[in-house]
DNA sequence: CTGTTAGCGCATTCAC
DNA sequence: GTGAATGCGCTAACAG
């Protein structure tokens, strides 16, 4: 019993009646005689007719489709923002294409092309670690797709984003651990090349300034994310002397990956040095022993204030858009603090 | 600088060619004269001219898109499975589309009526852990859009899956624990519905006949997977007389909120009580104290698998299908011993 | 209130 | 070797 999709074109002859008409009774209902419309609407619901989409691309230029691109979907950070960018959206009746650019700019690119080839409306951007030149993204405003950046951001002007305001959430963290006492407070940050390492580096300076702390730029290293680069960077902080009593870690993961590292060292997690985070992943409630506290960034949130906003710019007239301001969202992060679970 | 995306009409214009011309110069090259081919080549270059894929579909009928349905994004089985089918599906230039069912049947019946809406060229689903009738499954068949279960598959000869043999992964599961001197093995089992459900259920009864161990009935519990849920399962466990000495969990999400609840009741995980699990997750490797061992489920190869298969059915001519057999991919798990990092 | 027509971007058939 | 014409499914002028 194969059945292709039925059109309205088979409605309509269906009901001796032209495609036009038939068109109008599925939406319009003004200038449709009301029994024309009952009459449409049963055989369309018998038929099981739905509308092809591509067809009313091809004719409004609206797909009803966002693009997604993230570095990873396997780290719980990004799965958890697309979960919320695919509930507001479908929410929306917008459907979501996605794509991975494991952290290689080239791949980015080629999922940009391919966005773009599939005119989608708009594009939800985490870039990879190491973007460092915009171009593709810039192109595709010439093409009147809007972008919004989330949590991993170019640091430009003309860019629409939504980010945690990660000073807030260093200061929270530092004052934290400042309060239990702890001085020599190290902190474990991430690529350079991230808009994210040099702002949790400007609130770490900031912080313990603001709380007269001594800042120690020995205290400060560099993890490229791997779990091989942050073992190393344990090791430095380890074979310090002083050795710190604390470390602020870029992500979960890193703390993660250090915390594993300094427990082969016999080192005691949060007593000889306790360990503080960003991101606060579901995994922290399942550990025996996780960081003492994660600055909770709400991955689902962003996800979905970032589509809130895409949808926004989505629904102004394309003429009128360039008229409209940029803009940068920013959520106050929370620092959680985990009570052992057993 | 607004840019529209340009045509090959607009490249035809500028060469003072026709559109078929263009076209022609851009695939065939057969019947055309190098010159053309390179002039038209050059202004595409140029004009940086992208296909319509959406024009092209109208035409061809093919989107070059699939269709995704999982349960939760935010499932770490489940996002390294869509990381597997991503990577798979755009090395072969298909774009994948998303969607949530949240476990809810109804939710699942209307992504999958948005995606033959979007007339993508096939699916992959795994389904909602009630999903009973299989009606919104059987109607894509009608439309010729093939479908490919994995991990979470219906319990019916018609369909395509891409499973693990859990029969497999159990035995060796419950060996384990038998040849640590283990006799009275429970087992936390999953929702009734699903078919892993039943699976580890058989695969459990005849791994412990096969090792002459005991089949208590009481050693069976069920959790239907939230935490809550969970908890009243162990605690179920924990007060038999005499209490089990290891479980075996539905999955690792189960076995760590077991672990979790067990802990609180002052069970020494490990000692008093021995878990195993299933899926073993990235985080297990991040544990000071994680389930002894678990069954790998391989979530990035079974979505790669899965993908795979269905790319292979979609390059059968449309009227051959039919024909074509019922493909059942079973996968070897392995069971994953972990050593404790620390 | 309803029908006719054109056109969205492209591939394809048929002419020449 | 190239152009003209057609159609994929649909909406929107334009007629009546």
């Amino acid at each position: 019993m194969k059945k292709r999709a039925p059109t309205i074109k088979e409605i309509a002859k269906m009901l001796n009646l032209s495609v036009s008409t038939v068109s109008r009774a599925l939406h319009d209902n003004t200038h449709i005689s009301p029994a024309t419309i009952k009459r449409v609407k049963e055989v369309a619901e018998e038929l099981e007719y739905e509308p092809n989409q591509m067809a009313m691309f091809l004719q409004s230029g609206k797909t009803f489709t966002l693009g997604v691109i993230i570095p990873h979907l396997s780290e719980a950070f990004f799965s958890e923002a697309i979960s919320g960018i695919e509930d507001y959206a479908s929410e929306h009746n917008y459907n979501v294409l996605m794509g991975q650019s494991h952290d290689s700019v080239d791949r980015e690119k080629k999922i940009v092309g391919a966005m773009k080839n599939h005119r989608v409306d708009g594009i939800l951007v985490s870039i990879a670690k190491n973007s460092k030149d915009f171009n593709h993204f810039e192109i595709l405003q010439k093409y009147e797709i809007p972008v919004v950046f989330f949590d991993r951001v170019p640091e430009r002007a003309e860019f629409n984003t939504v980010t945690c305001k990660m000073e807030t959430g260093m200061f929270e963290a530092v004052d934290f651990l400042a309060k239990k006492g702890h001085t020599r407070i190290a902190f474990m940050n991430g690529p350079r090349d991230l808009l994210a390492t040099r702002e949790r580096q400007m609130g770490y300076e900031s912080s313990l300034k603001a709380l007269h702390l001594i800042n120690n730029a020995e205290y400060v290293v560099h993890s490229d994310l791997s779990s091989e680069s942050t073992h190393r960077a344990m090791q430095q902080l380890i074979t310090l002397n002083p050795k710190p009593t604390a470390v602020i870690a870029f992500n979960d993961y890193v703390a993660l990956d250090a915390m594993q590292y300094a427990r082969k060292m016999n080192i005691q997690i949060n007593q000889d040095i306790s360990f503080v985070s960003f991101a606060n992943l579901p995994i922290n409630n399942y550990m025996e022993n996780p960081p003492l506290a994660s600055v909770e960034q709400f991955p689902y949130r962003q996800g979905q204030r970032a589509t809130e906003l895409l949808l926004q710019i989505l629904s102004i007239p394309k003429n009128k858009r360039e008229q409209e301001v940029i803009r940068k969202i920013i959520l106050e992060p929370r620092l959680v603090i985990h009570t052992r679970s057993n």
